[in-house]
DNA sequence: CGGATTAGTCAACGACTGTTGGCCTACAGT
DNA sequence: ACTGTAGGCCAACAGTCGTTGACTAATCCG
């Protein structure tokens, strides 16, 4: 947003701060604890200023929130390598910029947020099946299958960082790809 | 509890039905969202005998709580069977008697409470690993292994019963049984 | 400069929460 | 019948929440 001059306006940097708090609260306290006023607090600013940027709690969380998977063309992936490809790709996006946890926030808060539960479930629905069923034969069995991805997928992301299972936290990056690889694999090519 | 005839007290029926509404309200809405008020009116009682029963809603969880596993001995089970029947377990566990939710409540509380964090980590140490313990070779694997499985199961439930992903839903017992009972199978005796 | 728009502060409202203490009622033991 | 006690209800407290509106300070524009 900029004024009749071209200039940013000085309440874009209040904004992008009270989003990034927003984010960072919401990912590590969920949809319920997550405050304004600690999210106010954590952009030094009033309370007051949240509502007025974004309406309501609500209306920041619909803001803040960007599940975008940012799944990679795996047209050009050799099939034999497909699961570990994509289990690597989503420890990146868990365990890489901590200012963009839109991911285990949308987790954390689905657990008793409806809304949030929708969002996932629609991230599902146009984002990870889609770019299954590009790489996968049988197109009856997309749905079901990309389901299935889903549930290890999501089941590590929950024992490593919301759990914090300690021999799942123990594991490392290509541990992990090692192990969970082969049964993605097995998913997606049955 | 009786008095001094061997009779048992009224009081023993009200507070089995706290109980039982706590365990249904923790279970649907996680522990935050689960009102001692909205506990009190499902028990047709006044809320502050919760309190005079059971001390503050922190205590109350824990009696409410039983999160016992009832993992069968797996000694007698056909070495190439483990991963199914385990699967098959977990299903009638979470899917059986609905007066009983202690895992999913355990479970939907753990996104945002520490306590049922603490809770879902001793279950798994205490119960999961021991029995898993038994039936593998290697000791140094099991806590590892035991991790794996752990976030199958757990990822299974959670897209099933909590995100109600569409076609992790729309599966039936014996297809789920069918599709992640090789993957808990490898992890098991990889 | 002077007026208008923008950015921000402050205090409060109403709703809801866990929790407490006082009061009433019904029954058990003598 | 009388009394002590256990079981239960009612009303309120203190705190927190999202949200609102009135007020002040800063900046832009003519």
């Amino acid at each position: 947003m900029v004024d009749k001059n071209g200039r940013p306006r000085r309440s874009d940097a209040t904004r992008g701060s009270i989003l990034l708090a927003a984010r960072t609260r919401f990912a590590s306290d969920g949809y319920d604890r997550a405050t304004i006023r600690a999210i106010a607090a954590d952009a030094r600013i009033d309370p007051s200023m949240v509502m007025r940027y974004f309406g309501s709690k609500a209306q920041l969380f619909a803001a803040a929130v960007d599940p975008d998977l940012r799944l990679p063309d795996l047209s050009s992936v050799p099939r034999r390598r497909l699961g570990k490809v994509l289990v690597a790709h989503f420890l990146d996006r868990w365990e890489g910029d901590p200012t963009d946890d839109s991911l285990l926030m949308l987790l954390r808060s689905a657990a008793t947020d409806e809304v949030a539960r929708e969002r996932m479930r629609h991230t599902f629905t146009s984002q990870l099946m889609p770019v299954l069923a590009a790489i996968m034969g049988d197109p009856d069995k997309v749905a079901q299958r990309s389901g299935l991805v889903a549930s290890q997928l999501l089941g590590l992301a929950l024992t490593r960082h919301i759990l914090r299972l300690p021999p799942v936290v123990a594991m490392d990056r290509d541990s992990l790809i090692e192990q969970v690889g082969p049964t993605i694999q097995r998913y997606l090519t049955g």
